[in-house]
DNA sequence: AAGATTGTTAAATATTTATTTAATAATCTT
DNA sequence: AAGATTATTAAATAAATATTTAACAATCTT
């Protein structure tokens, strides 16, 4: 009796693991270390864990749980939970993966906006002041020029990056492709 | 005079460095090496190149030009040329940015559905039959069914993910979220 | 077809990144 | 406040990744 009931307990978590196995493999598009994978795809499946318990669970030192749970608290997969009475810190995995992905990616392509956005508006500075030099030669000046366009014509994608993040962020994404519940 | 022309061609270069530097600063997040971003960033502001030039211009190996190459391929970021009267093979930038987008992140994101799913799939079978299972004791069911409803409620996030890559495949994301040329 | 040029693969090296052990700091309990 | 527990930082080690040099294969020209 108690024999067969094991089996069972044995069969849920065979199946956990190949969804922990396939999320963990997964998270590398994340950006994330593999302990830090393993971490998030195990705590997928728990209400909340400690500190201790991870390095139980995945075998790993404290350090490392320590350093991936900071870095999974900064693309909001994972957040702080108080639990009263226990002395020890207490972590819970975002379970929502609409809000996991808003984050991580928001995150991504606004860092990849600012960043090109801020260095294409200066080369456009230089370049006009190229073109606008007096002592630039015709074939000089038409290649600044040339430059300037290439430019200016990607700044339409990084507009339309901004412009999908705030979609994603206020969530009117949603209104032209909405969340399917059923199958 | 000629002094005065080499200064505007200078300032041209600072200004494409800057964009180069910007690009290649951003393209970890694609997951490649960084020989591999400065090239796909150095591309981007010529028409075409061969291997030799390539590793004249980085001041790199031509076993890690060709290695960054290919790689840039597989993602869809340079494309092989053909020259003719060339022996040598040239291989030029995709410059427009809305189509490496669209490269990168379907075949990422249907990577992560397609593992995912498959494993989702196969853990609720699994499940199905702890909870048919006569042997499992109650617990233990109301235990195979709690994940199995949390696995059936992620399949909604996975089911958008697919919808939001066939979007952006087809281009009628651009109906939703135009693009917007002027400023 | 032979020789020369170009590109790729394989092995070795260098570099970076991840992880652990050891030490320190912070926090809680009595 | 002292002692104990927990978490974090720093230094050292281990592992993975990127890059190079050297060898090989493929391709083109004559």
């Amino acid at each position: 009796m108690s024999e067969s009931a094991d089996k069972s307990r044995k069969k849920i978590e065979e199946a956990k693991d190949k969804v922990i196995g396939a999320i963990a493999e997964t998270m590398d598009l994340y950006g994330v270390t593999p302990a830090a994978a393993n971490l998030y795809a195990t705590m997928y499946f728990k209400d909340q864990m400690t500190l201790d318990e991870m390095r139980e669970e995945l075998e790993m030192s404290k350090p490392s749980m320590s350093t991936s749970v900071r870095k999974l608290q900064e693309i909001d997969m994972v957040k702080k939970t108080y639990t009263r009475g226990s002395r020890k810190h207490t972590y819970a995995a975002e379970k929502n993966f609409f809000r996991s992905f808003m984050v991580f990616y928001c995150q991504m392509w606004e860092r990849e906006v600012n960043t090109n956005l801020e260095a294409i508006e200066e080369a456009q500075e230089d370049l006009i002041n190229v073109i606008k030099d007096s002592a630039s030669t015709p074939d000089v000046v038409a290649d600044a020029k040339k430059y300037y366009d290439q430019l200016e014509e990607s700044k339409t994608y990084y507009r339309w990056l901004e412009d999908l993040v705030a979609s994603i962020r206020s969530g009117k994404i949603f209104e032209y492709l909405p969340k399917r519940e059923q199958d």
